[in-house]
DNA sequence: GCTTGACTCTCCCCCGACGGGAGGGTTCAT
DNA sequence: ATGAACCCTCCCGTCGGGGGAGAGTCAAGC
């Protein structure tokens, strides 16, 4: 048992949080300012791996630090309800579902287009003349079409 | 019919990429330089507008930047062969799909901490138990631990 | 003692794909 | 002539860090 505090390399390896994380994490406030040695060296204590691995576990669940702020708080308060914990959780589902719908979407119009593109050394693409000719415009409502349009709505990067 | 061509405000309005995007798609090389007029605004042609909204389809689609290039090239070669349009659509399905798997197992970790979580004014909460106590660490004694014990994984106090 | 290599420190720029806003010029209608 | 509505070019901020420069620190080997 590591019952005395260990470096930041350490602390990377036994939290699974890379050391550039863990010193940015610092920086804006997410852990507290690690102790230092005389030389400046950061030290982490038993009580700060776990901080580190609660990070990881929630970061892999694609909370955002702000939440995961929110998160450590509750995490740290011995009489915090369960419906404060549950309600940023459920409040993040929701964002992942908004996501994964916007990706299914993009994946549905995508497979689409791929399926009817011959993909041999001609020319003609289905794929190119779907994004040449958004919907609505020039409305080529022949016998069977040929997938969803794209939609409205923005890219994902927000 | 707009024949001439247009400010960069109707341009935008007209293929639904924002006025910041549009120069943000010049300075970086994704469309030509605009024409200008003797006060040195921007002036866009039919041809322009069409390219702009290509990129706008290919962006819903997810498609990055780097790729949609890629695709104008091919989109103003007449004589491409639909399977490089193809494999650029494939590449990046795979992508979308990578992601979606990710987003998925993440909505299913979590729907599952969130279902067991009785979300009352109680404090204990499976969310940041697991959170807290990473898969492999410290396994579980006996089939429900949700409630009870309590001081089992504390948080460090502070 | 001296060097070597492995750590560590801070600082700053980079990624994607723009958005916001400052500070100024232009155009058009009133 | 003046106000509104455009437009211009910069520069900074987003989110979550990664990459690397330049310098300091530490233990071990010779």
């Amino acid at each position: 048992m590591s019952v005395r505090p260990v470096g930041i390399g350490d602390a990377s390896k036994t939290t699974g949080v890379s050391v550039k994380a863990i010193r940015h994490y610092e920086a804006i406030g997410l852990i507290r300012p690690a102790t230092r040695t005389g030389a400046g060296y950061r030290l982490y204590a038993e009580q700060d791996l776990h901080a580190l691995r609660f990070i990881r576990q929630a970061r892999n669940l694609g909370f955002p630090i702000e939440t995961i702020a929110a998160l450590l708080e509750l995490w740290r308060d011995r009489e915090r309800p369960s419906q404060a914990v549950k309600a940023l959780a459920s409040s993040h589902m929701a964002e992942l579902d908004a996501k994964l719908r916007e990706l299914e979407a993009m994946k549905r119009t995508l497979a689409a287009l791929i399926e009817h593109c011959h993909g041999d050394a001609r020319p003609e693409c289905p794929i190119l003349e779907n994004l040449a000719t958004p919907a609505g415009t020039a409305p080529r409502r022949d016998a069977h079409r040929c997938g969803t349009d794209v939609d409205a709505e923005g890219p994902p990067g927000r």
